[in-house]
Formats: structure tokens, sequence, C-alpha cells
RNA sequence: GGGUGUAUAGCUCAGCGGGAGAGCACUACCUUGACAUGGUAGGGGUCACAGGUUCAAUCCCUGUUACACCCA
């Protein structure tokens, strides 16, 4: 005997480890023969992270998705693992660091503080994939990945040196985002611009042997440091006279062209803007354009470093500001200061630390050409997004995609493959100042000295001290020295001959790794073939690679999506995916997005505590309708909770009714109409959510599926049932049993994707009794039941259902009490209406609580009446009910046939619709309104007896 | 500044070129042998505003307003 209710939380925890132990979740459990593959993999969430509300959508729709696809027999591989969070994991154990009061980062070095990371890894890196268990995620855990995994980075350093062979990587001196708190470059995707209330300093800047000024405006005075010139546009007549001439930088006393680029915007301030290449983006384009050598005022903690006069060495940024102002203040070179909104460019994080432009040495994806291919699968339709309208946010980024800086000066993540020593003399670019040093891309460190010592013809030695390392850069440059002496054989033989180590100084070439790490996108990219084991020819490659379905946020867009996009094409030449399915970011009631420091955050695992995974998950899924963000409401959790609790009692009616299943029961040959119309309506149930999940419209398939549960079998078939299953027919009660519980279980399959744990419970249960269970519900069959219709059985279900819906609304609005059985006198039947309360009239006389039903000729007087089809029903009821308010009733009907009459006279009496709609609309409204004339007749009729 | 999206019942949201819907909340009645986490009945809407297209607009188009988000 089931519980008077369901306790979720004794039962999920059992059920997932009955689907652990039977294996359930394994790619191909439950397939058919020569099943076609159905693929996820999930986005990979932060190794150190926890659950909240929008990885239980995400994965709560990769779940249905799944745990349908594998009941409909496909071969599952859903995909999980995480992904090693570059920055935020090293944060979060170099603050750990601080916390404990250890050394710090640094002092403690490169090997010591990554053992500290995989410790804390090995610590914290389950939580999240088993807060994913108990929201009850089929995924297949014996496959799951890190990106840091050996496989994994095999397939890093594989893409990295393909990708740089074929030009497409390279490393190269350029402006990037710096983030001066973690001292490590970010891509511009980490970087969000945030208004704030900033000032606009106008500062006056003296030119040249002439007594005159020219007048800057900038928003960071403390750039000036910097300055290399002064640029005004070139058709502004203000500057035309001073244009090739110099400005004195103040503090600095730089001597600064003046120079013409139609970057100076003339509308803008004095028209005139000073241009620091090494600290604006614009202006490091202005500084190429016309050759000017940046000057990077910055250490990488933003602290002013020694390009910048003695006064303001080592002051960090904001100090440098004040004291600049402060000094060209006393120069008098402020002229005047307004208040401006700015944007600044914060880390995207944390909101808390501003970002620089920095000039430096990065690693670089050319992107644009990547991206080509990627806008043409989206284009060509090879992947959709739905909703579709996502398509025009990735063609946005797409099109104009920027380089991808992947280089971050981070120890967590994977190294970059390179090495770098000085350049042979025969080297193409020997001594060009930009050229930088010979790079050598390998797999290995193994293949690098090949590499080195084929490139050299020398033995190579590895050093370790660190790239800027005063030892390493002096072994460079004395190699690179010796070979500049080796071009000349004079200067060579003097060399020599004073110095007696002139020759070792090239025996031995030094060589260093790149110390950097990529950023942990680039590892993600490859996600969905390095998972299944790629570039090792796997099986899985070849089974499962195109993956199916991508579920995930739009945040991700541009960071994920965009990016395996490229890397899959590149290099498995096919898309990784041919749907990309984009949900809605959940918020709060208001409206607000959820975050810690607003405090609205739901927790979904106290959801879970709460109301059940299953609840939860019903919620989500209800919510998820396309194109719009979901605003969490608990009362929504709450009725779905109930939904739980009502498919748990109607199981448990059954139980108590013996309603069991039947061996070899055939839905199609049941007699009673009651019967006969659940099964067809249970078929119609069963397409409309099959069709809604493969539409991705989780939202209807959640509702079709209530409907059908709640509102469908309980609300009528059980009623309906009830007095067959209490009477005396045998044929009929042992019908009705079997069928109630085929339906059951065509119900539990159905709800199942939703609601895997209470389905699978109940499956469980009813499988106590009758013909035993062959499988868990997870890996048994979605529904057959084509061809179940019976239009006859819906016709007379959907009238009984109008008879009894219209007593009970006549019986309240009388005021007749609920405990008050009343007779019911038929009047005016036909045939068919006769037949049909003969076979339904014990559900009748209980539904509708009558004492008897019984045909007349005449209305009996002081009855209510109801119209329905040709018959009136009349409920005689002198003495009780109130003539006048019966009659207000039926006014009140007539009144509303009457508008209806009106409203479709007005469109039949247009001639334009009556010429040019459709004719099946036209007869549908003359339709229409026949039956509102028939109904309104009788309603007459009736009303004109109680006169 | 550019772009996208959203405005439908008190709340949270579906829907859609031809009859305004659900859940919650609300009102009334009901402890009827599955379920009060329930049952029955009911009230409640100029479908943001202004134009346009159409025989017909909540739905399509244009504009306005408000809000949200993305990009610069």
């Amino acid at each position: 005997m089931l519980e008077k209710t369901y306790d979720p939380g004794a039962v999920e925890g059992r059920i997932y480890q009955a689907w652990v132990d039977a294996e359930a979740f394994k790619a191909g459990a439950g397939a058919k023969p020569g099943a076609e593959p159905f693929t996820i993999v999930i986005p990979p969430p932060n190794v150190t992270g926890s659950l909240h509300i929008g990885h239980a959508l995400n994965n709560t729709i990769q779940d249905i998705l799944v745990r349908y696809n594998r009941m409909r027999g496909k071969d599952v591989l859903w995909q999980p693992g995480t992904d090693h969070a570059g920055i935020a994991t090293q944060m979060i154990v170099e603050r750990q660091l601080m916390e404990r009061q250890e050394p710090s980062r640094r002092e403690m070095g490169r090997e010591k503080v990554l053992e500290r990371v995989w410790a804390w890894k090995a610590e914290s890196g389950g939580t999240i994939l088993n807060q994913l268990k108990r929201l009850g995620a089929s995924a297949d855990w014996s496959r799951e990945r890190f990106t840091m995994d050996e496989g994994l980075s095999a397939a890093v350093r594989k893409v990295f040196i393909g990708l740089y062979e074929k030009g497409l990587i390279y490393r190269a001196k350029r402006l990037v985002n710096w983030h001066p708190g973690l001292e490590t470059a970010i891509s511009d995707l980490e970087v969000e611009n945030i208004e704030v209330a900033g000032k606009m300093w106008h500062l006056s800047y003296p030119i040249e042997n002439s007594g005159e000024t020219i007048v800057v405006a900038t928003t960071r005075p403390e750039t000036m440091l910097g300055d290399v010139a002064v640029a005004v546009h070139p058709d502004d007549p203000r500057y035309q006279g001073v244009i090739g001439k110099y400005a004195i930088l103040p503090l600095v006393g730089r001597r600064i062209p003046i120079i013409a680029d139609e970057y100076a915007d003339p509308e803008v301030g004095s028209g005139a803007v000073k241009i620091t290449p090494a600290h604006d983006f614009n202006d490091f384009e202005v500084g190429q354009r016309h050759n000017l050598k940046p000057i990077n005022i910055f250490t990488t903690a933003a602290r002013v470093n020694s390009h910048a006069p003695r006064d303001y060495r080592g002051l960090d940024r904001f100090e440098a500001r004040a004291k600049v102002l402060e000094d060209l203040e006393a120069l008098g070179a402020v002229l005047w200061v307004e208040d401006k909104k700015i944007m600044v460019p914060h880390d995207e994080k944390t909101k808390q630390v501003i970002i620089e432009p920095f000039l430096t040495d990065q690693w670089f994806v050319n992107a644009e050409v990547l991206a080509k291919p990627a806008l043409e699968s989206v284009r060509a339709g090879r992947t959709k997004f739905v909703p579709q309208s996502w398509e025009n946010t990735y063609f946005a980024w797409m099109e104009n995609i920027k380089p991808w800086c992947i280089s971050r000066q981070l120890w967590w993540g994977h190294q970059i493959p390179a090495w770098y020593g000085p350049r042979l003399n025969s080297d193409p670019d020997f001594g060009k100042p930009d050229a930088g040093p010979k790079i050598f891309v390998a797999v290995n460190e193994e293949q690098a000295k090949k590499d080195a010592i084929a490139y050299y013809g020398r033995q190579v030695e590895f050093q370790t001290g660190g790239l800027t390392s005063l030892s390493f850069q002096k072994a460079m440059a004395d190699f690179e020295s010796t070979q500049r002496d080796r071009l000349v054989p004079a200067v060579w033989a003097s060399r020599r001959a004073s110095d007696p180590f002139a020759e070792l100084s090239d025996s031995k070439v030094p060589l260093h790794r790149d110390e950097d790490v990529l950023d942990t996108w680039f590892s993600s990219a490859l996600w969905p073939f390095s998972t299944l084991g790629w570039p090792e020819d796997t099986p899985e490659v070849r089974k499962y690679y195109p993956t199916d379905v991508l579920v995930t946020g739009f945040d991700i867009i541009f960071f994920w999506v965009a990016r395996m996009m490229m890397m899959g094409l590149e290099f498995m030449g096919k898309e990784p995916f041919h749907t990309v399915y984009v949900h809605a970011l959940v918020r709060d009631e208001q409206g607000a997005k959820m975050s810690k420091t607003k405090g609205n955050v739901i927790d979904p695992l106290s959801l879970v505590d709460g109301y059940g995974a299953d609840a939860t998950r019903f919620t989500l899924a209800a919510m998820a309708a396309q194109g719009r963000d979901m605003r969490l409401a608990m009362s929504r959790v709450e009725g779905y909770r109930n939904f739980v609790t009502k498919l748990w009692n109607a199981a448990r009616f059954l139980e108590m009714n013996g309603c069991v299943r039947r061996a070899g029961f055939e839905p199609h040959r049941v007699n009673l109409a009651v019967n006969r119309w659940i099964v067809g309506a249970t078929a119609r149930a069963v397409d409309a959510v099959a069709r809604h999940i493969d539409d991705y419209k989780f939202n209807e398939a959640a509702n079709a599926a209530y409907d059908f549960v709640w509102g469908t079998y309980c609300d009528w078939y059980v009623e309906l049932a009830k007095p067959i299953l209490t009477g005396e027919l045998p044929a009929e009660k042992q019908e009705t049993q079997a069928t109630a519980a085929f339906v059951l279980d065509q119900i539990l399959k159905l709800l199942h994707p939703f609601m895997p744990f209470v389905t699978e419970e109940l499956w469980g249960e009813t499988g106590k009794e009758g013909p035993p269970r062959e499988k868990l519900l997870i890996l048994t069959e979605w529904p057959d039941l084509h061809g179940f219709a019976d239009a006859h059985a819906d016709a007379e279900m959907t009238w009984l259902i109008e008879v009894v819906s219209g007593i009970r609304s006549v019986r309240t609005e009388m005021n007749v009490p609920a405990g008050a059985k009343i007779p019911l006198v038929i009047v005016g039947a036909g045939e068919e209406t006769g037949i049909r309360v003969e076979s339904q009239l014990q559900a009748l006389i209980r539904l509708a609580r009558l004492e008897d039903v019984s045909y007349g000729s005449d209305v009996p007087s002081g009855s209510a009446q109801i119209v329905l089809g040709e018959a009136t029903l009349a409920l005689p009821l002198a003495g009780v009910i109130d003539l006048e308010a019966e009659r207000a009733r039926l006014r009140k009907d007539i009144a509303r046939e009457d508008s209806e009459i009106d409203k479709v006279d007005r469109k039949l009496g247009n001639e334009q619709f009556v010429a040019k709609a459709p004719p099946e609309v036209i007869e549908e409204q003359r339709e229409r309104r026949a039956e509102a004339v028939a109904r309104r007749e009788r309603l007459l009729a009736a009303l004109a007896r109680l006169s």
C-alpha cells in the first residue's frame, strides 16, 4: 500500500542508486540494435563551482532530452565533465594561501602552487557534479572528463600546434586587456565596460618655440606621462598652423609631435587629443599609423615604472593621477575640469578591478579566419539556433571578431607548448628589433629539443629561471652578440683574440619554455571532440561526433559556442552540433538577475530539499518558454509539488481498487466508451508531449502532460471509473481496472523525462503486482499508441462532461446543497442522447449527484433548465430554487448567445468578408451562428416556462 | 550612440490573423473512502499607447512610451 503522500527525500537517493547500479546512464544503455546516436555534451561547469539555478535549468533540459531519446531507443551519450576555470580557481587557491598566512604564490613557486591547486580540485571538484546528481541528471558519469585530463591536454597541444603551423596562432606585441591585480592578460570578453561618474580634464601643453599652447582633454591624466604625440583632425581649421610642430610634454619635458589624424574629433573637447599608444586602444592605432614608439609607463601591477620621471615611479595608477594633477595644477596647466560619465573597463567577474590596456607579448588566435566557415555553417542552416533570433547575436559578433588573446599569465592551465631561444645570424629576422625570440612550438620538450638542435646545429640547454630572468636574458644576449660578431670576419677575429671564451658562448643555446598558460575557453572549445578521445581515433569519436544538441545560456554564445564552432569545423571538418538550444536566464520574482551580492539567489538544492527534485525540474521545464527570461515564482514550484502528489494519489487510488496491469492487455480492444476514450486521449497526450519536446518547447510539453494527467485522467477518467470499479459488472470492472493501470503506465513514461524519480518509484511500486517489470522505467520504451483514436467514444464522453459540468454549474448557482441528490428529467432527447444517457447513467448519477434520471415530454414546472444540443435537461427544484434567480441566469445565458449571434452577423453581413474570407472560415461562422440561434431558442423557451 | 527583446487577469506566464488561456491568488460551497499538497462552481482582461495593412488584428507593419539585456 502506497503511503498517503510521496516523500521525495526518502526516495530520490535510492532511485538514483538503482539507476547507477543498472548502468542506465552508460552510453548506449537501452539502445535498440543499430540505433542512431544521440549525443549531448554538458556545458562543463567550473570544477570548483557549485550549482546555481541556471545550471539546474540547463541540466534539467539536457536530462529531459537525454531521457526522452534514451526511451525512444537511441544510442544516447550524455557526456559530463568540468573545466579547470584557470583564473577563478587559481584565485581561490591564492586567497587560501593568504588567509592561512602561507607564502605567496611567487614565493612558493609554480610546482608547489600547482600541487595545491590539484589538491583543492580533488577536495572540491566533485561538488557540482554531485549536485547535478541530486537533480536526477542521467549523464554517463563513467565518462566524466576534466579539461586538464591528459587526453584533453593532448588535444589542446595538438590544436595549438596545428593552428600555429597554419599561421592561425601567433605571438605578437599588442595592447591587451590587462588585469593588474592578477597580473595577467584577459580576453576582451572578460571585460565589462561600466559607466561611472568621471571627469574630463583639459590640459594645456606648450608648443615648442612659440609661447602658444595646445589644449588636450583626457579622462586619464596620469597617462600623459606616456604621451608621444598630440593629434588634431587634418581638416580642423583651428590647428592648421600647428601640425608638424612639437609640443613639450609638461612634467616630463619630452618633445612630442603634433600630428594630423582623423581620430581626433573636432567636436569633442578642444578637438586636440593626447596620444598614449601604450595605454589606449585607439591611441595605439594612431601610433601605428604615424610610426610612433609607444612608451609604457606602468609595471604589470599598474604602478608607474622607470620610463616616467623619478618623482612618479612606484606610485600606483590612482596615486599617480593625483600627483600628476597636483603638479600640473601647480604649473597652471589644468585649464578646467568637467564632470563626465565615462565607460570604464572592469574585470567582468568581480567588477571590482579596473582593467588596464597594456602592451605585452601575447599569443593570439586569428579568429577572423576561423570564423568564416563557422558563420557559413549557421547561415546555411547546418547548425541552427533555437530560438532562431540568437543567430543574429552570433552573426553580429562573428562578423566583427577580433584576434583572440589566448595566453594568460597564470600557472593553472595548459602551459603553452612554445620554447624561446636566440636567433641565428642566418635567420632572416636576425637583428630585427621587433622580431622577438626564435620560437619552437612542439608537442613536448623532447620534440622542442630536436627542433632546436636542427635549427641551431648545436646542443641546447633548457633554462627554468624565468623568461624575464637576468640569467636567461643574458644568455640570449650573449648568443646573439656572438652571432652578430661572426657575421663580420674581422670583428670575429678580434673578438676571439680578446675573449678566450668566444667560441664557447655560442656552443650551447639557451632555451626556455613559455611560462604562460592558455585561456580556459581554448580547451573548452575542443570539448565536443576532446571528451570523446580525440586526437586518438576512438570509436566514440566516430560514433558520437558530431553531437546533436548543445543546451546553453545566451551568455556564453561568444565565449563558448562560437569557439566550439570554429574549432570543430577546423579540426573535425564538421559542425559540433546541429542545434544550439539557448535557454532563458532565470531571474527572481521581481525580474532581477540573481546575484550573490543582491542576496536574491534561489538555491536549486534548497528547492530540491523543500519540494523534491521532480517538482523543481517540472517547474523549470514548464517555465522554459523560448525567447523569454524566466521569473521563478515559488508558487509555481509549490503547484508542481502538488502535481507530484496528485499523480502519487492517483496511483494510490488504482492500487486500492485493484487496478493491476494485465498481461496481454490490448488497449485498442476495450469496449466501454470511457475506456476507449481515455486510451485515445492518452495517445493524443503522448503525441503532443513528444512533438513539443522535438520542437524544444519544453513548457508546452510539460503543460500538455500536466493537463492530461490532472485535467483529464484524474479529474474525469478516474471519477468516471469509480462507479464501474465499485459496481457489480465483472467484465466492465476488469476492463476498467486494466485500462486504468495501462494508462497510468503510459503516464509514468510520459512524465519520466520531466519527473524521473516519482515516476520510477511508482513504476517499481505498480510493478509489484501483475506481470513483472522487465526493466527500470528509465530504460523502458517510449509509448507507441498510434491508431487508438475513437471519435464516437470521444463525442460521447465530451457530451457527458458537458452534461455533468452543466448540472454542477446550475446546482451551485441555485444553491443546491452539495450533498443533496436531485432528480433529472430529460426533455426532447433524440435517439443518440438516449443511448448516451443509458450508457453513462451510473457516471451521470454519481458525478452530477442525481437522485434519478427520467424522460419527460414536458419540463416540470419550477425546474432549472439546461439546454444541451437538442435536449433540455430539467432539474425539478420546485420550492428549492429561487425562480427569479433562475430567470436571471437564463437571461444572462440568452444575452451571451445574443452577443455571439450579433458578432457573427456583423461578419456575415459584411460583403467583403463573404467575398474574400476562405470558405471554411465562412462555414465555421455559419455553424457558430446556427448553434447559437438554436441554443437561444431553447433558452427562450425555458425562460417562457418560468413566466 | 548601435542592436535585440519584452509589455496579455492582482501575481508568474502561455498563446495567436477568424471564438481571450493556464497556474497561483481571490470568492462561495464541499472533510463525498485516492488526494484539503484535495474537489466543485465562480468573479476578474480596451491583450501598453497611436497609426497602418487586411474582409478580419491581441497577433503582421510603422511610430511612441516603459522596462530588460547585448555591443561600442
